[in-house]
RNA sequence: GCCGUUGUAGCUCAGUGGUAGAGCACUUCCUUGGUAAGGAAGAGGUCAUGGGUUCAAUCCCCAUCAACGGCUCCA
């Protein structure tokens, strides 16, 4: 698997394009009423509003009235563009002087202001020469490029607020009244039209709701989504950490987080060995050459780690798996009776990325991907693919997930093969009756790819799992099998990763439950808590029983009172609090204190509680 | 990498141009308890790192590193 594109487009997508369309939702799993609810109904962002304008053209509107503002208070500031996004707004400005975060409440109260004063909107239309000689004469150099930049035929327009004009092809609310509640909410630097090579400017993002209470309810879906953070929780939960000492980028999965990564890599190694995958373990580090044969090096060579040299040759830490996948299927001649030959691996792989760019465990530099090759004929292509397709929906089902998108990446300059790749790929879509999206020319250098996008909790999209068709590193490589009719042929391979890679899924997945994972994926299932320490004894019993059924318990041996126990893993997240006292250890039985289950549930013996919890795991919930 | 913000105890954070504080966590003691924090004592910091200004820097200035919010890039 060599590709590993993450995809953050949610503040540069129009909202219009992201729609339902690539949206699918499957129906929930069924669920035991006793069953924690494992994303919370309440943890929505809101989308939809009591508006009868669309979110769009009020937030549109936001973005003149913050240009008016700032205007006003910093005239020396350069007008560039102002678009509504998915969450909210941004207008990005040129200014010698920062924004401050006062000066970001100045603004904030100015636009009030100007909300109240209910300002009509006002657009005309307005012929190019008259637009360009109005904004060269307001020093609006910016703007005066993005009229270049129109087309001939396009009619140019102004829309008027307040005391406040911009060049604006419209889509907007009458009057700043209608813009309700606004908020500003921070400053970034963006460069002007996105190319690092121009100027950077300022932008700040604000949002805007038809009412304050809307406002308020996306303002506690922020810090609901804070709340999830994988990097807090990871923190919090004793998950993993990221060292300074040893790099940005680099994960130490600690002891519970480890505990959570062996139970979804068991999970993925089942569902290989039923597809009759074989698990193969490839070298870290390889000659250099070998990333030549395969194209990597001269595609991807700022992405990855620099060469090292021993004995005057020079070796790379692998950036990806299928170069040393094709070298065992080159090792031996291969017989069309091999195929579909498929080789599996969670492969540790390295790539460089700018340090601006890392992000807790969504964006690292060294990853573990669920990765597999798959070798095969032209013929076979087509069943393979949709039998990794099916796979990646019962991965998805099987932790829950059920909002995911996927993207069809295509080649630019596409080639017979890829002709032939894209149908094996729309086909399998069309089988499984999936909604996709486009990506043109966002395909692999060897070819188009599926890829399947997942948000976090502030509803970013990252990639996760990918399936690409690739008859160009068959090629580069030589490949090919003896078919039925004595001749050799080259074989087509499939990458894909279906988790991804091992952090970035974990990371989706802290967010996803909130760190409260259920019983079958918990680090720690149930803790054992004994009243006083009498029952001390009778609680080790207990742990030692149901640690033989393989069920993770834990003994709270603290010397502290039950209250603060349960409190303690309560925050731990933990499915099952085992309360054990007197009476407990008389009758051989526990009191469960399940997480998610309002009072108390009556004792039951530790056979019964194992059953459950055995039961649990094996539905896997 | 670029723009901005931040960096003080394990964690969350106060604070001051005259060599530093709280809560939680930790250790010990008291307490032996019935479903979200019992009490007391103690230990713990080269105030990110390196320079500079100053009689004196955790505080002011510069640089570096890291994290965070974005941008860019992304096999």
């Amino acid at each position: 698997m060599t590709l590993w594109r993450s995809v953050v487009r949610y503040h540069s997508c129009p909202p219009t394009s992201k729609g339902g369309a690539g949206i699918r939702r499957l129906p929930s799993p069924s669920r035991n009423p006793r069953t924690p609810l494992t994303r919370g109904e309440a943890y929505r962002m809101p989308t939809e509003t009591t508006a009868h304008q669309p979110l769009n053209a009020i937030r549109h509107t936001a973005a003149h009235l913050l240009a008016h503002a700032v205007k006003d208070l910093y005239p020396d500031a350069k007008l560039t563009i102002g678009p509504a996004t998915e969450q909210g707004f941004y207008y990005d400005f040129d200014r010698k002087e920062p924004f401050t975060p006062e000066d970001l409440e100045r603004l904030e109260v100015r636009m009030k202001e100007l909300v109240a004063a209910d300002l009509p909107m006002t657009g005309r239309a307005i012929s190019r020469p008259e637009a360009i000689a109005r904004f060269t004469a307001e020093n609006e150099t910016y703007k005066v490029e993005l009229i270049h930049g129109i087309p001939e035929d396009e009619t140019l327009s102004l829309y008027t607020i307040g005391e406040f004009t911009d060049l604006c092809r419209g889509g907007h609310v009458h009057s700043s009244r209608e813009v309700g509640a606004v908020k500003l909410l921070n400053v970034a630097g963006a460069y002007w039209r996105g190319d690092e090579h121009n100027p950077m400017l300022q932008r700040i993002y604000g949002t805007a709701f038809p009412t304050q209470a809307e406002l308020d309810g996306y303002l506690q879906f922020l810090e609901e989504a804070q709340r999830r953070d994988h990097r807090k929780l990871g923190k919090e939960l004793g998950l993993f950490s990221i060292e300074e000492d040893a790099g940005g980028g680099l994960i130490f999965w600690h002891p519970k987080g480890t505990a959570v990564r062996q139970i979804v890599e068991q999970f993925i190694r089942e569902g290989l060995a039923e597809r009759n995958y074989l698990p193969v373990i490839t070298p870290h580090v390889v000659h250099e050459h070998l990333y030549e044969i395969s194209g990597h090096l001269e595609n991807f060579a700022p992405s990855m780690f620099g060469a090292m040299e021993v004995e005057e040759q020079r070796f790379r830490l692998k950036p990806m798996n299928c170069p040393g996948h094709i070298l065992i299927y080159r090792s031996e001649a291969r017989s069309y009776r091999d195929l579909p030959l498929r080789y599996s691996e969670f492969g540790t792989v390295y790539r460089f990325e700018r340090s601006g760019t890392l992000h807790g465990l969504t964006r690292v530099r060294g990853f573990t991907q669920d990765d597999a090759h798959l070798f095969c004929t032209a013929e076979q292509l087509q069943a393979e693919f949709e039998q990794t397709v099916e796979e990646a929906l019962r991965l998805l089902h099987a932790f829950n997930f059920t909002d995911f998108q996927f993207f069809l990446s295509t080649r630019e300059q596409r080639g017979h093969t890829d002709e032939i790749a894209e149908a094996a790929i729309r086909h399998a879509l069309e089988r499984f009756a999936m909604p996709y999206e486009l990506d043109e020319g966002g395909g692999a250098f060897y070819g188009p790819k599926l890829d399947i996008n997942l948000s976090d909790a502030i509803g970013r999209k990252w990639q996760l799992g990918t399936v690409q068709v690739d008859f160009v590193l068959p090629e580069r490589f030589g490949l090919k099998y003896r078919g039925a009719d004595g001749e050799d042929h080259r074989p087509v391979m499939i990458h894909r990763a279906l988790a991804g890679s091992m952090e970035r899924f974990f990371g989706v997945l802290i967010e996803h439950f909130a760190g409260a994972f259920p019983a079958w994926l918990a680090p720690i299932q149930a803790v054992i808590a004994p009243i006083s320490e009498h029952q001390l004894e009778y609680a080790q019993q207990i742990g030692k029983t149901l640690r033989a059924r393989n069920l993770r318990v834990q003994v709270d041996e603290s010397n502290e009172k039950l209250g603060y126990k349960i409190r303690h893993w309560k925050v731990q997240k933990v499915p099952y609090i085992l309360v054990v006292g007197k009476q407990e250890a008389a009758d051989g039985t526990v009191a469960v204190n399940e997480r998610g289950v309002d009072g108390k549930r009556p004792p039951i013996t530790v056979a019964s509680f194992a059953e459950e919890l055995a039961q649990r795991v094996a539905e896997r919930r």
